[in-house]
DNA sequence: TGCAAAAATGTAAGCGCTTTCATTTTGGCT
DNA sequence: AGCCAAAATGAAAGCGCTTACATTTTTGCA
């Protein structure tokens, strides 16, 4: 692999010289210009970016990391991110924390190593401290699908309390009494927020919350399987299953489907997160908005104006769920 | 930031010396090693990545180029060879290569002068002969999901046309006669080698290819709806669609069932790859396995062995798909 | 106790690049 | 031609680490 050395000897120039042509930062005349090109090209020299980022201390790439590689959630945030980043030139460095603080942390601490310009983190396990103070440090991070106080103008999330409140509110028009709800994992914030918006809605409609008809799930499609034939198994009477999110209801419709209930005709069901699949299905699933590629693109945004000082649309962090109603969900005959 | 100039002044020792317990890989006796790992700890210091790379020329990372990010199929591929690797305390690069032979070459380019000490590929727009090349190289290459004469034992992929012929077989032997084939971009190699084992089927049942009864989509769910569309359009009778994709059975079935037929009383579907959501809702989606995470696994043991020399598991490059018969397919009445 | 071999440690030269500062060249004027 | 500021270029000191080689210390054994 040829060096910038080798380039300055067949261009007879100095290595400061091709560094400047290879960085375009500084004024080189066209003659000595033309000649480095030319040698680049014939040596065809490729910048080592491993020694370009010792010695400038920057990277052009930004580290993300997220809880999952698989699964639909995670995908289209990481598609985002990569295609803004990439139209700017910088590079995406992509790690997974897979919800397990200790991992989360390893995985923070990687990326930091490995010279990140900017750090987009999408975890669930670290605590608020710890987020806190690492936005103390050198390396500009910003958050997605996570509030924090204290670093708000860091956050990039959903208001889920919201999106909690319009899907049971939307069930509860359709004039459904008895829900169930089948949540995530209640450690997890937006996990909470979902139930506090659900709660709001029963309270506003003068509804009881039933805690029999509450089943923690763990967001994937087998736990909303389990869920479903733990409410049946409970007997209690439920029009209506409000579901945390999209791969726990397909799950759960699955379930209910081979119990012999019809969906929607004997139960209605909510998702929530509106990704890709269940839309093409039948019944197609009735849902909440999460627009996580909208929230990518806007971290992609955010590291953009702040760490590599392009400027461009105004940086927004509240993002807001919207009903989706497809077939899923019915009025209750 | 501590470098290792500060941790060998705490500790009164050497440079070469901290670096030796750092790495583990010489002796120092216990005495300077508790004193050195005491100053670490003090400092709260941290190896630089970029620096060790540099020196050592080996990053501990290696590369991953995936098509895309998003979608149900490179997920687990992709969270499969970040847990091999991670396990043997190896990293992950991740780039996306959007099925686009400018920007495929980009993201190796990218992943080789980041000092990735191997390259996993799943390529599908570069020329085989580039490939070829590659491998040349310095630096170790795995391809993914691509077969290339000449590397055969850099390649770890799918039989694609057993695959093609299991499904169209499954089809014939319930008895179906007409049946539409929902193909996915004709360029890439296995669309080809599952149409081949389609033909293959029929031929065996001596039945005719239909050109009419054919579609080109593009392995997203919009052109399996675009796909039934034209079909229906067409107004030939059929009884069974062979879709080359799960995304696209899915589309096509939501498309058929808006045109009043049911799935799969009235038309049988198969799908190809057994991404997660299809087991999931009405009807089940019955398909061909593609073990897309067994195959990142599989590169990732490759690259620990070849490269990390760690031993294990002997690799096998080629898959053998399966036939997964669920509820979207069924005999003609 | 003395000595050679083994073990431990240190010295210093890079890895390939950026960047500051010094030096040389250029070009516009008089 | 001669002068000077501006432009272009070069020299060299790192960036934080590894590692070959040299040196010192320890160990085992006669």
């Amino acid at each position: 692999m040829a060096t910038i050395y080798d380039v300055s000897v067949m261009a007879g120039v100095s290595l400061a010289t091709v560094s400047r042509v290879v960085n375009n930062n500084a004024r080189v005349s066209d003659k000595t210009r033309r000649k480095v090109l030319a040698a680049m090209e014939a040596l065809d020299y490729r910048p080592n970016a491993i020694a370009r980022s010792l010695a400038s201390n920057r990277s052009d790439s930004v580290g993300v990391l997220v809880s999952q590689l698989e699964g639909p959630f995670y995908g289209p945030m990481m598609a985002e991110i990569e295609n803004v980043l990439r139209g700017a030139g910088k590079h995406v460095i992509i790690a997974a924390g897979h919800g397990d603080e200790e991992q989360e942390k390893e995985g923070v601490q990687f990326l930091l190593n490995r010279g990140c310009d900017a750090l987009i983190l999408d975890v669930e396990a670290v605590p608020d401290a710890y987020l806190v103070e690492l936005c103390q440090g050198q390396t500009p991070i910003v958050l997605i699908n996570r509030y924090v106080t204290g670093i708000d103008d860091r956050c990039i999330y959903l208001d889920n309390e919201r999106g909690g409140y319009l899907s049971t509110r939307h069930i509860l028009s359709l004039g459904h009494q008895k829900t169930a709800y089948l949540s995530g994992p209640l450690y997890k914030l937006d996990v909470q927020q979902r139930i506090k918006g659900h709660q709001r809605a029963l309270e506003e409609a003068g509804l009881p919350f039933d805690p029999e008809l509450f089943f923690e799930g763990d967001f994937h499609e087998g736990s909303g399987r389990a869920g479903m034939e733990y409410f049946l198994r409970l007997g209690r009477a439920f029009s209506a299953l409000i579901c945390a999110n999209d791969s726990m209801a397909s799950g759960a419709i699955a379930a209910a489907l081979e119990a012999g209930l019809r969906v929607p005709e004997d139960l209605s069901v909510m998702g929530y997160d509106n990704v890709p699949f269940p839309a093409y299905i039948s019944p197609k699933l009735s849902t909440i908005s999460n627009p996580i590629d909208k929230m990518g693109k806007m971290a992609a945004l955010w590291v953009l104006q702040h760490v590599y000082e392009k400027t461009g649309t105004s940086v927004t962090g509240k993002f807001m769920p919207e009903l989706i109603v497809r077939d899923s969900a019915q009025a209750r005959d």
